[in-house]
DNA sequence: TTATGTGCAAAGAGTTTGCCAGCTA
DNA sequence: TAGCTGGCAAACTCTTTGCACATAA
């Protein structure tokens, strides 16, 4: 059966190959931001002999075509998530590197309006809170907070 | 006469190599927000001795000592200014590469209270905008942009 | 059939590091 | 002088690319 993105490439006129379709396939079941590597280990368990260079040539011709959405999360690689209609900014978990997605109209608004007053149109915008969880505070002495 | 990054180095007690003052210099003398390379290119006017190591050495010391704060513009290098206890956010001219620096007080609320609802402590963050100057509409033809 | 895609290894860009001479405190 | 620092080149990480072979349409 066609994976998610299998079929937005078909609906895009893209040739699939193989490899496409299993890329396409992780990429699909990935409900995290995987970076190539991760993209390229999924990969290798479906099609053992798909190389790490094809990964990187389809994870761009699929940026490329608006498939998918290229971050830089500040680790010096490229990481990816599935481009979705409904914008929305990451707050990352500096414990643990998880990512979470987050949408507030009002900033939203703001980012619009702050470019619009330095004289510019807003072309594409970043914001990304890097946080650590709310410790649970005991009243009374140790918060039973790990590490 | 110590230049203003030189006298944040003696008050931390940094030591103080030739090398270490050209590029504490070269960094009080931008007001831009340049990559190694181009502080590498200013050092060596000044002492074509010096080494692009050192100017990595240097950066990265200056970083961890809270001199300097790094930024990272989405092209693959790191750019460096001047620490400053003001926090402001920064909008990149993507025709030309300039960096605009803009502080906005309702935005730095929300994106505290943000992470709050979230479960979250904000530690840091990154806000960018990308964006291209209004072009000034002429109600007939030419309307004199250059480019 | 023919333009395109793939695998492999080499090349690139940005950054870090091992080693030893040189300098700071 | 004792230990930190700098220069140089090699190494590292992530990513791109040239080439010959394979494949989709």
């Amino acid at each position: 059966m066609q994976s998610r993105i299998e079929q937005i490439c078909s609906e895009k006129g893209l040739r699939m190959t193989d490899q496409r379709r299993t890329i396409a396939q992780v990429l699909s079941d990935s409900m995290d931001h995987p970076d190539v590597d991760l993209l390229y280990q999924r990969a290798i368990t479906l099609d053992p002999n798909i190389s790490i260079a094809t990964v990187y040539r389809t994870v761009r011709l699929f940026e490329e075509a608006n498939i998918l959405e290229k971050h830089d999360f500040g680790d010096g690689r490229a990481r990816y998530e599935e481009a979705s209609n409904n914008h929305h900014d990451h707050l990352i978990n500096i414990k643990n590197g998880e990512v979470i997605e987050f949408y507030n109209d009002e900033i939203e608004r703001m980012k619009i309006k702050i470019a619009k007053e330095l004289g510019y149109d807003l072309v594409d915008h970043r914001l990304e809170l890097y946080a650590t969880p709310t410790s649970v505070k005991e009243p009374s002495g140790d918060d039973g907070e790990i590490q």
